[in-house]
DNA sequence: CGATGACTTGAACGCCATCAATCGCTGTGG
DNA sequence: CCACAGCGATTGATGGCGTTCAAGTCATCG
């Protein structure tokens, strides 16, 4: 349904590649389907599998005991998670809409890793991928506005969902909203704020379809990081 | 003068252990120092050396264009950082008070493994606590009130700087406040409210000694994290 | 059709930010 | 030695952004 709109992220090839070889190779790999809001592992149980989006979409969060939610990341076609930890995931994560993952048992990965140190490698640079963006989203949640955080929101999704025209969002405004730190009241006031300033337009039935109209802006708006100055030299030695 | 009081933290020895030896085997590594308030590196420079805190204590952070800051971990003796990405830096690091570094080549660290897979599973194990600390970070920082961030740095660094009964911060009202996304006059008056409330005691002449009274009550205002139910099974195999 | 779920919008509240005053400690120069 | 500037921290007063509470719309579904 949203997905016809949008085209597998081209990314991601550098492993993507990795796992495809893999399953043709030393590292047994198989599919399956999880419904709408089914769990596909919970927090804190033990890591058997490392998973690829098929097709679908993925969500993976923490909560508070008295839910409060905040969803680490939202993991699209192509995107690989669950190789979070080595023994125990820290993430409950559940398909956002019907979806299809590959799964790799994760000792089986290990095994080829232990002797091939460029497979490790690129566990390290996945593992790595991860932090740099929960470290992107740490500056967010911290440190902007709401507005600066849909806006970023948005950006993000632009590059990752290339759809024709148009980005068709998986996710509800409450997941939107707990990814993002916010209320889903903000996230719509956002929205249709940012629609009113003309930055985007807000269509669908679910008005999950978002047509980007003035990608700088949004970027300029979501992005302030600051221009870092990179000084080189500097060297201690 | 601080650090008189805190001793090193115990853990983290899987890998300063591979450090030390690599220190004295394959790879070679000096000592700097760097004065209080000096930049160590720069976000987006080139990651020329991986780090370790001998003495002292460092920052690291990320700025918006009009100042706002991030900061995404303090690093205490042991702990290893600047190990971000694999060509530029992520962050920005400072030393926090006057520090002793060990700095160790990223490119011989590299070549030693890229023939050694168990070296390079330390730095997959290494990067994978980064994740599971920023992760957690990002729960608190999207998720918690100003009092439950207060209560959680407390816990944190109380497991962190063992002190002789107190804790003995190194950083600023203003750093702890860029760590928790809040300012610092919430830090301050959350502390404040901690100490009302006999879960510690703040002294020290720059109020920065703490002594935890109720270590139990801090974790139970902190880590309201789900009790997870660890549901095993739910093999999809 | 009535029920449910997702979204939007309005109104009022409250937590935290902002602005501002004050205190204590440190270092410096008259 | 003391006056004074500067930094870090606390505390109070006020305000605003985002939350909370509450309608109300629209689409889907039994």
């Amino acid at each position: 349904m949203f997905r016809n709109l949008n085209a597998v992220s081209p990314k991601k090839d550098w492993f993507a590649h990795e796992l495809d070889d893999l399953s043709h190779a030393k590292v047994s790999s198989s599919e399956y389907k999880y419904n709408k809001g089914t769990e596909i592992f919970g927090e804190a149980e033990p890591a058997k599998y490392i998973y690829q989006v098929v097709e679908g979409s993925v969500r993976t969060y923490k909560l508070l005991s008295d839910g409060r939610r905040q969803i680490g990341a939202f993991h699209l076609p192509g995107d690989i998670f669950g190789f979070d930890n080595y023994d125990v995931h820290r993430f409950t994560a559940e398909a956002i809409v019907d979806s299809t993952l590959r799964l790799v048992k994760r000792e089986s990965m290990e095994r080829v890793a232990i002797s091939d140190p460029a497979m490790v490698l690129n566990l390290v640079a996945m593992t790595t991928q991860n932090l740099r963006h929960v470290e992107n989203h740490l500056l967010l949640l911290g440190r902007k506005t709401a507005k600066e955080k849909v806006a970023a929101f948005l950006v993000e999704m632009h590059g990752r969902l290339t759809g024709a025209g148009a980005i068709a969002l998986p996710m509800t405004r409450r997941d939107i909203s707990d990814y993002l730190g916010l209320t889903l009241e903000t996230v719509s006031r956002s929205l249709s704020e940012l629609q009113r300033c003309g930055y985007v337009t807000v269509t669908g039935n679910m008005k999950r379809e978002i047509v980007v109209l003035n990608v700088a802006g949004l970027v300029l708006l979501a992005e302030r990081e600051a221009a870092n100055e990179a000084r080189s030299g500097m060297d201690p030695g």
